[in-house]
DNA sequence: GTATACTTGCAACGCAGTTGCATTAAATTA
DNA sequence: TAATTTAATGCAACTGCGTTGCAAGTATAC
């Protein structure tokens, strides 16, 4: 289990206190975070840096853009093995049409698709929407 | 095979020049279009404008966005099953990392993806990328 | 401790998209 | 056909996300 340190060393980032902020909010959270979502849990960031943050981490292979078919960008941790070359993030997500919130599908099982389009598929994103657990009640 | 007034009269819509216009351009395109792609197509229209006609366009049924994973916010004709509630558009999307288009692809069967996440699934997009034809000689 | 170069804060900017309001014009009614 | 109704358009102004530039601050290596 990595530590927030370990985590930027790992990817030879410098160790900043807002840096460690940022992380900690985006590894502790059940969905994908925006850049607001993140300002508003964290009181005082600077918004233009928070942006330079979340790109260079995401740059990086520490975060990846979780694609879920709404105009807010959201931001989730990215598996162990993504780094500035490879992301491996081609999973599912989940978002809620009640509360917006974004949920990475990890565990979910994409079946091949099929296609005589004439295209060159490199990846596939799969975007479902309904509602979440915790709107169900 | 309807004929520009008649779409916009099936959907009580007022027939006017710019609408016609705007219309007749992304019928006639192979991929989605963006707010700008149109307004190069079509010189001397008034992007205010634009965004309200696509706007009311896809309230009424007759576009939809094509959900592509990018940022910019592309637009295509529907099926002609739609209406101002019912959206019958949930079909994938190729995005080409070259140039950028985006493409409606209806033909494609989408298989049903099994989950236990705890989530009421309501409706999925398929986002597929790559090279498209156009690009891949 | 010093030097280096990365990071941050802040000002300024660009652009997609929205809103308000007056004018224009399409459709309906008389 | 003319008058009326009301939707559509043009334009100014605005909001907010995201980027860029630059000086000051700071983490890291030596």
């Amino acid at each position: 289990m990595n530590t927030i340190h370990d985590i930027l060393k790992q990817h030879e980032l410098r160790i900043t206190p807002i840096r460690e902020m940022v992380l900690v909010v985006i590894r502790d959270s059940k969905s994908a975070l925006s850049s607001q979502d993140i300002e508003l849990k964290l009181n005082d960031i600077d918004r233009i840096t928070l942006y330079r943050t979340l790109k260079t981490f995401e740059s990086k292979g520490i975060i990846h853009k979780a694609v879920d078919g709404t105009n807010v960008q959201k931001f989730a941790m990215c598996d162990a093995g993504c780094n500035e070359h490879i992301h491996h993030d081609q999973h599912a997500h989940f978002n809620c049409d009640h509360c917006g919130s974004t949920f990475c599908l990890d565990s979910l099982e994409i079946p091949a698709i099929k296609h005589d389009t004439g295209f060159q598929v490199r990846s596939m994103d799969v975007i479902m929407k309904g509602i979440c657990a915790d709107c169900a009640d």
